[in-house]
DNA sequence: GCACCTTTGAAGAGG
DNA sequence: CCTCTTCAAAGGTGC
């Protein structure tokens, strides 16, 4: 199973295998790989991979972040000094080997000091809160990863465990060894990695603070970066998921499962049933946030709406704009409302995508193969992300999700919504 | 003190 | 295969 977990993980979605030569030839401690753009950089793929050419329009475009090639050397045979693009070093043959800065951990991924932006990123992930734990923390290998949150680290990990009644093997001994597995996170997600490192920028740049608002804000920078920018954190995050699984092969997505307790899903449940009465009527009194005015030095709401966002009543109609320039034909076909419902964060998707293909269309990198093949597919192929791992590179347009509804201009995309309106941007309401 | 909100993406579960 | 659910970060908010 792990095998299986490392293959799809570490591949990314790709089979290839490929080993870092020039690895060995750098310092022991001069992280790898490094975060500059030098990977990114649109103009300089690298040399190896010729940026493709879509078969239907002959456009070139930069390669998608699960086609980059990977760092690691990822067969087990393969794996010698790793660097984590964080700064770690993944051991050879079991001997642990620390990418240690002068200053010890301040700086838990070093290598993305040199991409300045990159730099807060990981501010975090290795803070004092986040302390990897003595011994129960470690990977096997002996490594401790950002990801290791252990609550249970004030136990004293030496403590002999023994639970506080006296009951050495009772219940409370196997809940508390339970308990004292290390909270191995999820690595982040590309999104997750850019609000990081940006969420700074935005509460400087607006008074903004609650972090709901912040999000949604990054949500919209999001989808207005170009390809490139966005495939420097595909990459970050593809990164961060091979070193993952490798430091924890047998760890699961689902170990975390339950860890947080929700009340999200009562809650789903009944604005889902809500929504099936009033969903059009709802519909069509909230305005979509994703069709809010470009950015502007600070996008919130509040630049447009001050006095909304000054004291929002609820974040969501406070970002909520009325004035939406982009939001044409469709938009007032489907207004969108703020939701977490998976479909209408699909109509989101759609339509940001088809709002944004303004930009990428001033873009060269913009693809067509996306739009050309995704048009015509069924709505839930457009209808939300392409996962990059799970979709084959041949037929996934080889894109980041954000573009697998890619619309060479916004008039193409008035004129698709027009031929398939409901079948793209709506969903029956049963 | 804890869940919620809000975003996107990855992964798992289930139909 | 597709859809749905959960979790990852963050910090103000509300119970």
């Amino acid at each position: 199973m792990p095998i299986q977990r490392l293959r799809q993980g570490i591949g990314g979605g790709s089979n290839k295998v490929p080993v870092v030569q020039h690895a060995h030839h750098m310092h022991p401690l001069t992280p790898l790989i490094t975060y500059s753009n030098d990977h990114f950089s649109p103009g300089s793929p690298p040399g190896h991979l010729s940026p493709e050419i879509d078969p239907k329009t002959g456009i070139p475009r930069p390669p998608h972040p699960s086609e980059l090639p990977p760092y690691y050397p990822l067969s087990p045979g393969a794996v010698g000094q790793i660097p984590h693009p964080l700064g770690w070093l993944v051991p050879q043959q079991g001997q642990p080997v620390y990418s240690i800065p002068p200053g010890g951990f301040r700086h838990p991924y070093p290598a993305l000091a040199m991409n300045a932006s990159m730099s807060s990123l990981m501010s975090s992930r290795f803070s004092p809160h986040v302390v990897p734990p003595p011994t129960h923390g470690l990977h096997p290998s002996g490594i401790p990863h950002p990801t290791i949150v252990s609550p249970i680290v004030k136990q004293e990990p030496t403590q002999p465990s023994i639970s506080p009644g006296g009951n050495s093997k009772s219940p409370v001994t196997v809940k508390k060894e339970e308990e004292k597995k290390p909270h191995i996170k999820k690595p982040l997600n590309a999104f997750m990695l850019y609000m990081k490192e940006m969420r700074a920028k935005v509460v400087a740049e607006c008074t903004l603070k609650e972090s709901a608002a912040i999000n949604q804000i990054l949500g919209r920078r999001w989808h207005s970066l170009s390809r490139e920018e966005q495939a420097k954190y595909y990459e970050l995050a593809r990164k961060e998921r091979q070193l993952h699984s490798q430091l924890y092969p047998t760890w699961s997505a689902r170990d975390n499962y339950g860890k947080k307790k929700k009340r999200k899903r009562e809650k789903l449940a009944q604005q889902q049933s809500h929504d099936t009465e009033s969903s059009l009527a709802a519909k069509s009194k909230k305005p979509c946030v994703q069709y809010l005015p470009a950015e502007k030095p600070c996008d919130s709401p509040a630049s447009s709406h001050g006095s909304m966002l000054d004291s929002p009543a609820t974040p969501s109609a406070a970002l909520a704009s009325p004035a939406a320039p982009a939001a044409t034909h469709s938009e007032q076909a489907q207004p969108l409302s703020l939701t977490t419902k998976p479909e209408a964060r699909a109509q989101l998707t759609v339509h940001s995508a088809a709002f944004l293909s303004g930009k990428a269309a001033s873009s060269s990198s913009s693809s067509s193969s996306s739009s050309s093949s995704s048009l015509g597919s069924p709505p839930s192929l457009l209808s939300r992300p392409i996962p990059f791992t799970s979709v084959p590179s041949t037929a996934l347009l080889s894109s980041p999700p954000s573009f697998a509804a890619t619309i060479p201009s916004p008039q193409a995309a008035l004129a698709v919504l027009q031929t398939q309106p409901l079948s793209l941007v709506t969903k029956p309401a049963d």
